[in-house]
Parts: C-alpha cells; structure tokens; sequence
DNA sequence: CGGAATCCAAGATGATACTG
DNA sequence: CAGTATCATCTTGGATTCCG
C-alpha cells in the first residue's frame, strides 16, 4: 500500500476502523444503526419532543423499545433528556450538538433511500 | 393518492417518509442499517471481493450471517454477484452503482464516528 | 405521562457439520 | 472455496401491569 508509519496512519484515519473488531466505533454504530436509533434521530432532527410525541411520530414502536433506545442513545451522549418535576410527569427530548452531527449523517443515508427508492424498487423487481 | 393537495406531496417528497410505518423504505432501511449490512457495505467500498475476504476483513460475522447479509443486498440491486463455474468455486461480490451511492452515505456515518469517537467516549463517561 | 418490571413469542445469530 | 442445513442460544420486541 505505501510506506511506514505516516502512511499507515493516514489510513487508518481516513477509515477502516469499523472493520476492526475491537474498535469501539463499532459499539457506537451498533446503536444508531439499530432498529429504532435511526428513526429517534431522524425524528428528533425536527426538534424537541416528548416521549409520547417520539411514540405517535415513530409509529409501531413500544413504550419499551422507545425507552430503551433512548436511554442508548443518552448514554452515547447524542441525546439530552430533560425532565420537569411537575405532575402528569413532563420529559422532553432533543438532540446534543454531537447529536446533531451523526442525526445529519443518518438523515443523509435515509433521504438518499427515500430519493432512490424508485430505483431500489426497480432493481428488486428485475431480479423477480 | 389523493390529487388535491399539493403541499402535502411536497413535504412528503422533502423528507419523513421512513417515519411511515408503511413506506417500502423502512424494509430497505432495515437491511441496510443491519448489523452486518454496514459493513458489508463499508468493506466493499473499497472494490471487489471474495466471500473469504469479506469474512476476513469483517472479522467475527459467521458463514451464515454474511451469506444470509450478501444475498439481502443482493436483492436490494446494492450487490452484484458474479461466480466463476471453477473448482474450487470462486465468487466475487462488488457493489453496484446503487450500491456504491449508498455506501457513500453508510461510510458518511462511519466516518463520522470514528473522526468523533473521542469527543463521544468523553461524553459516555461524563455521566458515569 | 413517562417509565420500570415482568413474562413471553419471535427473530437474529452462532457453532458445527456437510456438500458441490 | 463458497456456501447450505441443523440445532442451540441469545437478543429483540411486544403486551401487560404497576408506580411516582
């Protein structure tokens, strides 16, 4: 590929650390790239919801799998969740700065489906 | 669809669509966003392979899981699958020009976290 | 309302053995 | 080499119930 340490570093900067077994990056992208982080970040790149508000937009999702995933994507620091003390319980959520970085990415790879779904759709049914 | 409303069709066709528990994108989404699939994805990128190679670089992706992850693709029209009738059997796996498009975007989102995996490790331990 | 806890069904994943 | 088949297991996901 090329030469000593310079060069092997420049590539494992550009990428290729995903491919690596050990490296924590694929812990990270284990979760954004779960069943419902996707959605909860594209969803949150409107703004702030509420629980209940997540549920309705996300659809199909359970109470638990929602709670579940948001506490993930809490723990990774994309996620700020803010509870007021006041009864009926009031919780919002919206995206960190570091929040919005990767919710621009995710966007990025679902309105690219999106644009080519005519395409994908296409090219399944030829192979039918 | 209904034809009279016009601002509706443009808010769809800007974005949200995976939001609809319906839309076929949400079923694309899946198979891209899967555990494997990223990387499978992310690894081609980088040009054609074997399916031995593929498992190398992967690294810890069964037989199974990656046969079961090419063929998914495969039927997405995001892999091409070419074999040479030789013995011992010999299979090369490159993407498509689909492919390549959304393997962009998943390496936008792997690249992404790898370049800010320091700043989201310092988050995770902020809260512990 | 926003969850936590529990139980249960279903699917994902893996190890192994086998085949063309 | 590139899978397939089988079985065992582990994780997901959902429904339900209860609580602050």
């Amino acid at each position: 590929m090329s030469g000593k340490n310079t060069g092997k570093l420049a590539e494992i900067m550009r990428r290729g650390e995903v491919l690596s077994t050990e490296c924590p990056s694929r812990e990270i992208l284990k979760h954004v790239t779960s069943q419902w982080g996707v959605l909860v970040l594209v969803a949150l790149m409107e703004g702030t919801h509420r629980f209940s508000e997540l549920r309705r937009k996300i659809g199909r999702v359970s109470e638990k799998m929602l709670a579940q995933t948001l506490q993930q994507l809490e723990r990774d620091g994309f996620i700020r969740r803010v509870s007021y003390p006041v009864v009926p319980p009031h919780v919002e959520y919206s995206l960190t700065p570091l929040g919005d970085g990767i919710g621009r990415q995710v966007e990025g790879l679902t309105d690219w489906i999106e644009i080519n779904l005519p395409k994908i759709i296409e090219a399944q049914q030829m192979q039918a």
